[in-house]
DNA sequence: GTGGTTCGTGCCGCCTGGCGGCACAGCCGG
DNA sequence: CCGGCTGTGCCGCCAGGCGGCACGAACCAC
């Protein structure tokens, strides 16, 4: 059962997303739609405060408000993960001198939250919101190891897609190598993206153990050794100091919420 | 003409959004509508992708998609916009060892949109999302030097609310200000919103010269002077690059794609 | 001017899509 | 074992939302 207006209104709320400024007749036609159809769905969004009628004179243009920009940096099953964790990205940062990545699950997927860069190493990385399958990259498979044993399994289950030439695609090898990342508690790669660049990773996990995000550090493979082990403690303590953040601010944070209602 | 559905359905959303991870009951009870209408409602948002039942065992509990995240982004009428602004705004960062922050127009409002930081200057100010009336900061200053006539005198006439003790409440005072500001090419404020705290601001605009967003640089306040005429140049220079990106990236963009369809 | 084309907006009647009520299964604590 | 809580699925009734159409305004070519 699904309600159709809902999924109506939601394409066009994601078309003004993607196209705007925009008008009716634009959108109607783009997503085959009857004009009535697409004005009724456009003033709902905005009296619901989603999207705007913009201010210049003329035609109607439709813009998104910053409501869905408020709503976006909740992703993650921490509201306060982004807030919690900034701090301690700059500081590991600042401590290597290498841009630092935090990415949460979603689904088989991690998707890129933050990403704090030096000025010299601008954009040789994802752009956040982009997502890659938790296989893959160091700082997915730290995730992987972390997860409780049926998930772990309903990942495997699924297959192992091959993306890059170093892709682990056999489930025997890809559990080997997650329960020493277990053991140790870091993650590495190197050149597996992209050749010259080398990623530290290791996990955020709440007090139950369980993986909410990761953070991983990206330096030039050729001195990748150089201060390996202290780049490692570096990034393992960024981790579990983010999880600390979380802890201290969220002692049953939804779960007060609930019971204060 | 609301669509009552979608209203519904949006609420829903919010609510998952804000109290997330949560159930149908929960939802149902704080919205005040029936199990099958949320019920409804949830697999539809879920079929379209904007949140998810959780993975775990036990009750279903439904999280936000990271769809929302990459949606969130797009806020602001450039779409470019943070892309273009955020290696130029970590320059100027290490350029000044200051906070930098990035703001956009949304009717009376500037909306933080975007903020980096040193390790040092970690949480001084508002977090990103918050709003404040264009008219109390510098940054919203500069933003109002750049409108049109006007928008500049619609803005005026819904009247100029007092949040500070600085707060420029008369329009012909805040008129004459604009001028020296639209002059100048950048705007300062001392000891405003927090004592000790004092901030230089420049437009960033588009090619017709109407504001698009806003660059601050936000220094201590005794040793403001030193500086001054070098880290006023820095942040014009920095609103001026990303309204130059923006035009490289985007020339006609939005029209380009539109002819293009 | 004028006829053509777009645009956004508003109205209306028909019909289907979504509403709430209810029933049922599973789970937990008493 | 029972009474409360979940989440889920079904059904009949009715109004909410659909598309078609019409209107005024703006723009362009002629």
């Amino acid at each position: 059962m699904v309600l159709r207006s809902v999924t109506v209104a939601l394409q066009v709320f994601e078309v003004v997303a993607m196209q705007q400024p925009i008008g009716v007749s634009e959108i109607s036609r783009r997503l085959g739609m009857s004009k009535s159809t697409v004005q009724r769905c456009l003033v709902t969004l905005g009296e619901a405060g989603w999207i705007r009628p913009e201010v210049t004179a003329g035609p109607t243009r439709w813009v998104i408000t910053s409501k869905s920009f408020g709503i976006g940096r909740r992703v993650g099953n921490s509201r306060h993960l982004r807030t919690a964790a900034l701090p301690v990205l700059e500081r590991l940062r600042d401590a290597t001198g290498a841009p630092v990545e935090l990415i949460v699950p979603e689904g088989r997927e991690g998707v890129l939250i933050e990403r704090v860069a030096t000025a010299a190493t601008e954009w040789l990385f994802l752009p956040p919101g982009l997502r890659a399958p938790l296989h893959v990259r160091a700082d997915g498979k730290v995730i992987l190891a972390r997860l409780p044993e049926e998930d772990l399994e309903a990942y495997l289950g699924e297959g192992l897609e091959m993306l890059t030439r170093q892709t682990v695609t056999d489930p025997m090898r890809l559990r080997r190598e997650l329960a020493s990342i277990r053991a140790r508690g870091w993650a590495a790669s190197i050149d597996e993206l992209v050749d010259g660049v080398s990623t530290l990773a290791s996990a955020v996990v709440d007090l139950e153990g369980r993986p909410l995000a990761a953070v991983s550090l990206h330096l030039p493979s050729e001195p990748f050794q150089v201060h390996q082990a202290r780049n490692r403690k570096l990034v393992v303590a960024a981790g579990i100091e983010i999880g600390a953040r979380l802890d201290g601010r969220e002692v049953g944070g939804r779960a007060g919420l609930e019971k204060r209602r």
